[in-house]
DNA sequence: CAAGGCGATTAGAATCATTCTAATTTGCCC
DNA sequence: GGGCAAATTAGAATGATTCTAATCGCCTTG
């Protein structure tokens, strides 16, 4: 079910709403682009509030779409290169597909479980703990619990495994250790 | 569920193996193909068998070249066409990534988690129970239990909305309804 | 106010996995 | 052996994303 509080960690808050919410949140991505040396231009600065003020889980198309509205001479590369710096800060969370765009979360950056509908691509979020104790079948629970028919979960962990571990520390003595192009 | 053989739950999973696994997972496959109606070919065959021998979840232009070894001719739409069908069939779990290739489970096909190793792109299988109790934050558990540093979770439910879900229960009394583009 | 510098921005080209297309081949049924 | 549908092919098309090289805007300093 999408309660609506404040939850412990690991149980992603609930779909923010409200004026304080917006203003804090939006000071938040702000001061990480501070932090990370970067000017909060008028289109950088839109593009944050087009961000916050979605709860569709834009793709960068859409969210370039909001920025013309009022920035009608904004590029596409600048949604991009702002996402990316976004993401190097851990202030938006992507929602990766390859069959089509990608969808990003700047309300709840931190990692949280998805209801995605496979027929209108609709992607929301869902206040379900996946570590939560689970009487029965995890799918048929959150059906259950959200009204979708759902078909598939998708619980994958991304990290760094031992052997890339060691190899950065290798790499952090020793100079020069093989580049490894990754999912980061 | 997600395997045959037992194991204690939160270990990176150790793949099937054992030629009798092997056999009775490609009659399975191959099973099904038969059900579809489509034929077995010889270069389908080798497919299956590619898919099965790999335990590093092949992306589509690996498996390519294993069949190519046998039957250099092999183009690789033939590989996404005979990927196509397996995923139709339910006998194939894709991961997909945007950034790079998508990978192809068709050793355990149902819903399962993954290990992703974000520096070396390793795909390695979980036993862990998503739903399973989480005394602590399970970043860390699956941390402390795989030797990965884990980063970030992908939880993410695929299924109908329901609007989708009336849509198409309208569509079923009155034909033509909207034609839905989605994520199946 | 002028010059210099540097990050931000741009249009368009490039990339790359995947899908499509139209033509060709294969294998099976009669 | 001829015919036919399915399988396969090479190569073109697609579409999201990234790259590139040039330009812009704005701030600082003299």
């Amino acid at each position: 079910m999408l309660t609506a509080d404040r939850k412990p960690p690991q149980a992603p808050a609930s779909p923010p709403s409200g004026e304080a919410w917006f203003s804090s949140r939006l000071s938040e991505m702000q001061d990480a682009l501070r932090d990370k040396g970067v000017a909060i231009t008028r289109k950088r600065a839109k593009l944050l509030e087009v961000l916050l003020s979605s709860d569709r889980h834009p793709s960068a198309a859409e969210i370039h779409q909001g920025v013309r509205a009022f920035y009608p001479e904004t590029s596409l590369a600048t949604i991009y290169n702002t996402l990316d710096i976004l993401k190097e800060t851990g202030q938006v969370l992507e929602i990766e597909f390859s069959a089509s765009a990608n969808r990003y979360d700047g309300r709840i950056p931190d990692s949280h479980p998805h209801l995605i509908c496979v027929k209108c691509e609709k992607v929301e979020d869902m206040d379900d703990d996946p570590n939560a104790p689970a009487p029965s079948d995890p799918l048929d629970r959150v059906s259950q619990a959200t009204g979708y028919h759902i078909t598939r979960l998708r619980a994958d962990y991304y990290g760094t495994c031992p052997a890339c571990l060691s190899a950065s520390r290798a790499a952090a003595s020793l100079p020069d250790a093989s580049p490894e192009r990754g999912y980061a």
